[in-house]
DNA sequence: CTTGACCTTTACGTTAACGTCAAGCAAAGT
DNA sequence: ACTTTGCTTGACGTTAACGTAAAGGTCAAG
């Protein structure tokens, strides 16, 4: 509750996760907050740290990829320039899956357009019906 | 092997899926091929239901939904108007999705770049010193 | 006839990312 | 003192979409 400071439900919340999937984070080793007694602090780092994470997830990479990403943010770890590599290939490959998904997305929605518009016609031949 | 038919294999390898996964289609009612004795014989309606089919999949969603999906290309049902609503709303929330994601692709790009561009420097600056 | 290339069904195994109890400590309100 | 609320660990359960044998049918080539 001190300065700059989370407790593990406030994360959650903020996040709308559940504490579960914070804690299973950190048996990962994503995470590793402070303890004060046996409750988890969290403080800004940690909480950017999961920000991180759950991008990582939107983006649809494994949790272990996320670990390995998040490594390029450390300092400490030197072999850095394979692993980025790595990642630019990774990003790249994920730029051309959005690529795709974006052309589904614009097929399958006009699809969707003329078959709604289908509906509509139905629904409104049905009315003149029920009207006469 | 006759006009505009295809083995399962042949569908597997054009689409580069296994034939376990065009036979699980099938377990789930998602594709019903003709049978020539005990082999399955696919044509060109089949051909595109593979074709939606893994469309849907790009799309992240379930065989299940994949499934009703393919109902609405099916003139025989006709409770169609409600299915149809749900999946517009489907494609809106996936529309969300994709943009949330192009989003955080732009940030996670320009990140990398910068941290590529700290490890080319530190290669050069590497490469001054053994060259020294 | 046998080998090899495909095809078949049945069925148990796998993986990731949690969900869901269970059982209990600890502090804070009433 | 009691109850509520939030936190803890531990461990088994779940789900989707296949993977992976196992065990065998079929058909053309050698």
């Amino acid at each position: 509750m001190s300065a700059n400071t989370y407790t593990i439900s406030q994360l959650s919340k903020e996040f709308s996760i559940t504490t579960r999937s914070i804690r299973f984070y950190e048996d990962q080793g994503l995470l590793s907050p402070l303890r004060e007694g046996q409750k988890r602090i969290y403080f800004a780092q940690d909480r950017t740290r999961l920000k991180l994470i759950l991008r990582g997830k939107r983006l649809g990479l494994a949790l272990a990829e996320v670990s390995q990403l998040l490594d390029l943010y450390d300092p400490s770890s030197s072999n850095n320039d394979i692993q980025l590599l790595a990642f630019i290939d990774k990003i790249n490959i994920r730029k051309l899956a959005l690529k795709q998904q974006l052309q589904d997305i614009k097929e399958l929605q006009s699809e969707l357009d003329t078959a709604q518009q289908r509906c509509i016609d139905a629904l409104s031949s049905n009315q003149s019906l029920t009207q006469a």
